[in-house]
RNA sequence: GGAGGCUUCGCCUAGUCUGGUCUAUGGCGCCGCACUGCUAAUGCGGUUUGGGGUAACCCCCCAUCCCGGGUUCAAAUCCCGGAGCCUCCGCCA
C-alpha cells in the first residue's frame, strides 16, 4: 500500500496515479475522509481512555460512599470508553480497507495506456533469417515432440489442457536450465531459496496477488492455502512483521519454486504447447533495498535478466510496460521478450517489477536506518521460468535437420552435449 | 487424528494460581556519559513498535505482554475462539 501521509499532502498526486492505471479515483477521495474519521475519533478515545485510568487509580483506595460514587462514574465512563474505541476501529478498519484496494503509485516515466502500449527500450540480437536458410522453422511443440522432449496429450489425459510432461531429454533441459540460472544468480551474491508453494491468506494478500490478480489464483478452500503463482510470494512475506538494519541491506534471494496460474479468461489464447500453461518451475530473484536504491536495483535486475538471455543465445527485446498493464503492486515493469520463430513475435520471457515499498507496508517489513525504522523497498524479477525459455529455446536454436544447438551455457548442465537429438518413434 | 505444555518490550527471564501497587522484574546484548593517561573493568543513564500532539527536536498522551472476542469500574493475569512452537500417542511415508 502507498503512504497515507502521501495521500493526505498530495492527493492529486494518486488520483493521477490511479487515473493512469484505469482505476477509481473516487476512492481516494473516501480514503481521506475516512482517514480523517480514524484520526478524530482516536484523539477522543485516547482522552477519555486516559480519564478512565486515573478513576482506576482512585479506586482501589477509596472506601464506604467514596468508592460507591467512584465506581458510579467509572461505569459511565467505561460505556463511553467502549463506545469509542468500536469506532476508532471501526474507522481504522475502513481507512485500512480502502488504502488496501489502492495500487501502487506510478512512476512518472511508465507509458500511460493498456497491454499495447509498452515503450520499447532496447533489442538485443537479430531475429534469424530461416529463409535464407532454406527451411521452415517448426513450432516448439513439434520440436519438442520429436525430440521425445515433451507430451501434452497424456498431461490431458492425466490434468487437461494447458499441462505438460517433460520427459527424456526435456526433463534433462529443465534441470540443466535451473541449475545455470542458479549458478549464475549464487555468482551475483543471490541466496539460493526452497520455497514453500502453498500459502497462507496474509502472504498472499500482502504481496498484492489477491486484487484484480485474485481470478489467477488458485485456492485451496477446506484448508484456506493458496497455491503461489511465483515464489515471489514467498520471498516476499519471508521477513514480513521484521524489522533489517540498513547494514544487512540489500538482501538477494533467488528463489526456485514451482507455480501456479489458473489462467482465467485467456481461453484460445496461446492454446498450443506448453506457452502458457497451469503450472511450470521458475527460477525467481528478490531484492530488498533501501527505498533509495530502488531504481539502481531494478535496473540490476533487468542487467542480471539480459546476461541471462544473452548467455542463451536469445534474440529479445526489453519493454518498459504501460500503466495499465502493470498489476497492483509494481510502480514500474521492464518485460525481456525473447523472438518467437513461429509467432513471428517477441513474447515475454522474464518481468523485473519495482514495488518500492508497497509490498513491504503491507506484510510490514520495514528497516533501520539509524533511529529511523521505516518501510524497505522490494523488487522481483524472472530469471528462468522453465517453460518460455524451452520453446524459445528449441524454436531459435533448431537445425534444418531437426536437431535443436545447446548454447554454451547450458552445455556443463547437459553433460556436454552440443545437440538435442531426436528420438526414433 | 487424540492428549498435554508453552508464547512477556533484540535474546533469555520474573510476574499469571490469588485482577488494581505492572508506568512489566532481572540478566545478556546494544547505545550514551563518567572514571581509570590505551581495547578491559566499574558506575550512572538509556534501549519495543504503532497512532496522535509539535514546523521539528526534546517532551507529552493513547495503544501494544502471540492474535481476536468476552467478563469486569479495572485484564499480562479470569473465560471463549484462533495461530505458532514443543512433548507424547495414533497413522502414513
Amino acid at each position: 500500500m502507498i503512504d497515507l501521509r502521501l495521500l493526505r499532502e498530495d492527493p492529486d498526486r494518486v488520483r493521477a496515479s490511479q487515473r493512469a492505471r484505469g482505476e477509481d479515483v473516487a476512492l481516494v477521495d473516501s480514503l481521506l475522509s475516512a482517514d480523517e474519521r480514524r484520526r478524530s475519533s482516536s484523539v477522543r478515545f485516547d482522552e477519555l481512555r486516559s480519564e478512565q485510568k486515573s478513576l482506576g487509580k482512585l479506586i482501589p483506595k477509596a472506601t464506604g460512599d467514596e468508592k460507591a460514587e467512584l465506581l458510579k462514574k467509572a461505569g459511565e465512563l467505561s460505556a463511553a470508553v467502549k463506545a469509542a474505541d468500536a469506532e476508532q476501529d471501526e474507522a481504522a478498519d475502513e481507512t485500512q480497507r480502502l488504502l488496501r484496494q489502492l495500487g501502487n503509485l506510478v512512476h512518472p516515466d511508465v507509458p500511460v495506456g493498456g497491454e499495447e502500449d509498452f515503450t520499447v527500450l532496447e533489442t538485443i540480437g537479430t531475429p534469424r533469417d530461416f529463409g535464407s536458410e532454406g527451411f521452415e522453422p517448426k513450432d516448439h511443440l513439434e520440436l519438442g515432440q520429436a525430440l521425445g522432449a515433451i507430451d501434452v496429450e497424456r498431461a490431458a489425459k492425466v490434468s487437461g489442457s494447458r499441462f505438460y510432461y517433460l520427459t527424456g531429454v526435456g526433463a534433462l533441459l529443465e534441470l540443466a536450465l535451473v541449475n545455470a540460472a542458479i549458478a549464475q544468480a549464487t555468482a551475483a551474491g543471490f541466496v539460493p531459496m526452497l520455497t514453500p508453494a502453498l500459502v497462507r491468506p496474509h502472504a498472499m494478500e500482502g504481496t498484492g496477488f489477491l486484487g484484480q490478480a485474485a481470478e489467477n489464483v488458485y485456492h485451496l478452500e477446506k484448508d484456506d492455502y493458496y497455491l503461489v503463482g511465483t515464489s515471489e510470494v514467498p520471498l516476499a512475506a519471508y521477513h514480513m512483521d521484521e524489522i533489517i538494519d540498513a547494514s544487512q541491506l540489500p538482501l538477494r534471494y533467488a528463489g526456485f519454486s514451482p507455480c501456479f496460474r489458473r489462467e482465467a479468461g485467456t481461453y484460445g489464447k496461446d492454446t498450443r504447447g506448453i506457452f502458457r500453461v497451469h503450472q511450470f518451475d521458475k527460477v525467481e530473484m528478490f531484492s530488498y533495498v533501501d527505498p533509495d536504491d530502488s531504481e539502481a536495483e531494478h535496473q540490476r535486475l533487468l542487467d542480471w535478466e539480459k546476461q541471462w538471455l544473452t548467455g542463451l543465445e536469445l534474440p529479445f527485446q526489453v519493454i518498459d510496460v504501460a500503466t495499465g498493464d502493470l498489476g497492483s503492486s509494481a510502480s514500474r515493469k521492464f518485460d525481456c521478450e525473447a523472438w518467437i520463430p513461429t509467432q513471428g513475435k517477441y513474447r515475454e520471457l522474464t518481468s523485473a517489477s519495482n514495488c518500492n515499498e508497497f509490498q513491504a507496508r503491507r506484510l510490514s517489513v520495514r528497516m533501520r536506518d539509524g533511529k529511523h525504522v521505516k518501510p524497505l523497498a522490494t523488487l522481483n524479477g524472472t530469471l528462468c521460468a522453465v517453460p518460455r525459455t524451452i520453446v524459445a529455446l528449441l524454436e531459435n536454436h533448431q537445425q534444418a535437420d531437426g536437431t535443436v544447438r545447446v548454447p554454451e551455457v547450458l552445455r556443463p548442465y547437459l553433460g556436454g552435449r552440443e545437440f538435442l537429438e531426436p528420438v526414433a518413434k
